[in-house]
DNA sequence: CCTTTACCTGATCGAACGATAAGATCCGGC
DNA sequence: GCCGGATCTTATCGTTCGATCAGGTAAAGG
């Protein structure tokens, strides 16, 4: 409230057309998102989008940043509450952190799985401004974990693909699951429980009870 | 060769023009596949897909009616080769066999994934028509080895999505892990390793060796 | 008060889209 | 041998796409 305004809105506006954005691109892909549908659910005319963003696909671009900035600052915030403890509660906590966090936003697995399919600039970036830091977290968890025996040493791409895979497909596809099994995914309940499922499958479950 | 050609082409023509549309939906969606760009990938001019389709959603429906079609061919070949074989040896072999048929058919489960995302009419055809059938299969399968004691008794939802996402992911972003991490994921060794986890990871792996 | 500048709109561009209409080609059957 | 239907092509329809342009409004700054 009462903030400086230096400049009236725009940051605003501009912050409501990253959000439609995000939410239209997840859900219809780059190609199904025309940038008037993306206007009409921010609630602004669609030459606006080319007064803020130099065209659409610098507007994916900022979407997606903005989406990964969250990822990253929501693990980091995670991970800084849990100084002290052990590599393999940790794991767990964070690998548990994932799930909820697929969970509460199925916006970022859906782009990166529609980007994923096709090779071209848009997966470029993607994997060398975003996904390869992700990646190398990932990896050193898991040979944290491998170094003490809570883990097989398997490559990691298996384990990466398998651990992501597992966490928020269910999510991503909610909309069939809703469909298909009448179950809302993201109830709490289902969150939680699918969350044990995942680290119970990436760590031969040693330390039981951690909640 | 020198078959009967009562009409000369029109059903090679059309099977090219579905293999074509299956290629490009599953890696562009539904929207980002044009039928011009279609046509021209299976050799024909873009009016003919109105010649052999309705439509271009009619289009789509036929090409994924043929892909479901392989997809139940196959997996029901494997099953009728384990007559007399134990319910858990099944369903590990069949398992097994799922992640083979992702890793040969990368284009089932990036079109079921890319529709699943929104609900729509494509959607609840989808579900209706092609998912709900294999959904009870796996359904029944996990009641059996529940009955078993080889899984724990959880609602089938979780497992569900859990074993797809596990076993067919890495095979729908194949192009993002190549580029991550220089693995082609359909390297034959790769698809054997990922599919012995994947089975690992459903069944508490109780008879071991299995090949 | 008046200018400047950030923010936003209405009108419209050329390109690409899915679809159709009209006609060419070609082959089996009479 | 020519007729009829199946197959395919060329030309083109109206629509929607992303993008641009010329202007208009309103608040900050002198």
């Amino acid at each position: 409230m009462s903030a400086v305004v230096s400049r009236p809105a725009g940051v605003e506006t501009r912050s409501a057309i990253l959000d439609a954005a995000l939410d239209l691109f997840s859900e219809r892909s780059f190609d199904g998102a025309s940038t008037r549908s993306i206007a009409e659910l921010a609630g602004v005319t669609q030459p606006l989008l080319n007064y803020h963003f130099a065209g659409k696909e610098e507007l994916w671009r900022a979407a997606v940043d903005d989406l990964f900035e969250r990822f990253r600052t929501s693990m980091q915030r995670r991970l800084s509450g849990l100084r002290g403890v052990d590599d393999v509660t940790i794991a767990k906590l964070m690998v548990r952190h994932f799930v909820e966090f697929s969970a509460a936003n199925p916006q970022l697995h859906r782009i990166i799985m529609q980007e994923s399919k096709r090779a071209g600039a848009r997966l470029d970036w993607l994997v060398e401004t975003h996904v390869r830091p992700l990646y190398k977290n990932a990896v050193a968890m898991f040979e944290r974990l491998a170094a003490r025996g809570e883990l097989a040493p398997v490559e990691p791409a298996h384990l990466y693909y398998l651990l992501t895979g597992a966490g928020a497909t269910v999510f991503v596809m909610a909309p069939e699951c809703q469909r298909l099994t009448g179950i809302d995914p993201f109830a709490p309940e289902f969150v939680a429980a699918h969350a044990d499922l995942v680290v119970d499958l990436l760590i031969r479950a040693t330390t039981k009870e951690l909640q």
